[in-house]
DNA sequence: CTTGACGCTACGTAAATTGTAGCACAATAA
DNA sequence: TTATTGTGCTACAATTTACGTAGCGTCAAG
């Protein structure tokens, strides 16, 4: 499905990391777990799934797997979290919170 | 195409401006196509395109209109170019090249 | 005028995502 | 035991998105 640091992807034939890594956030879904994940952790399936406008199974499934195979999320006895990758990334994308806030005024 | 911050969007009915724009870069090619811009600035139509792992004109075009209508990209008489908040989107994106290769050393 | 580079579109195909229904399992309560 | 509730998750058809290829219209240079 997803594919790893190294390996080619359509949109990395490199596989450099930073490639593969913008690959795998650019899949719809992906950044808003790794969202929603950093302010509710652990979090049951169901819950995630509300916590993403009630996102289909399917896609909340097929995005999970990906994170879980990329190390940035575990599927705990609480419920899914992220791992301490995951979360040094989730670390990273906090400023876009302050960030977007900002770009939506500019854009008003 | 794409939503604004405000508006209602499948991935976010409050429109809250972070929301809509981690939809904004959970599509195919929008991170790639700011990450390679930031980089090569400015850039022709089919240099990104060729930056970009070859993607098709269809899809790297409704990804620069999607980023405009953001406000993130603009195309001047030189070619496409990062806006001052695009560039200001960009510079937060920075340390993930860092962060993608401890990753991928993790990984492996 | 022709050649080349530019941004970009049309069109048919392939892949990703969606919505709905519901399964299999475990814990809880009757 | 039986029923209920909650868990993660799958099947399937339909929609949406992305793709690859070909090529258009424009413009500047030769």
């Amino acid at each position: 499905m997803v594919k790893r640091p190294g390996q080619a992807t359509k949109s990395s034939a490199s596989g450099r990391p930073v490639m593969v890594l913008l690959e795998a956030l650019g899949k719809r879904w992906a950044l808003r777990v790794i969202w929603e994940l950093s302010n509710n952790n652990p979090c049951t399936f169901r819950e995630l799934q509300s916590l993403c406008e009630e996102v289909s199974p399917t896609s909340l499934n097929n995005r999970l797997k990906d994170l879980r195979q990329l190390g940035l999320v575990e599927l705990t006895s609480h419920g899914y979290a992220l791992t301490n990758y995951g979360r040094s990334l989730s670390d990273l994308l906090l400023p876009l919170d302050r960030w977007a806030n900002d770009w939506a005024d500019w854009l008003a």
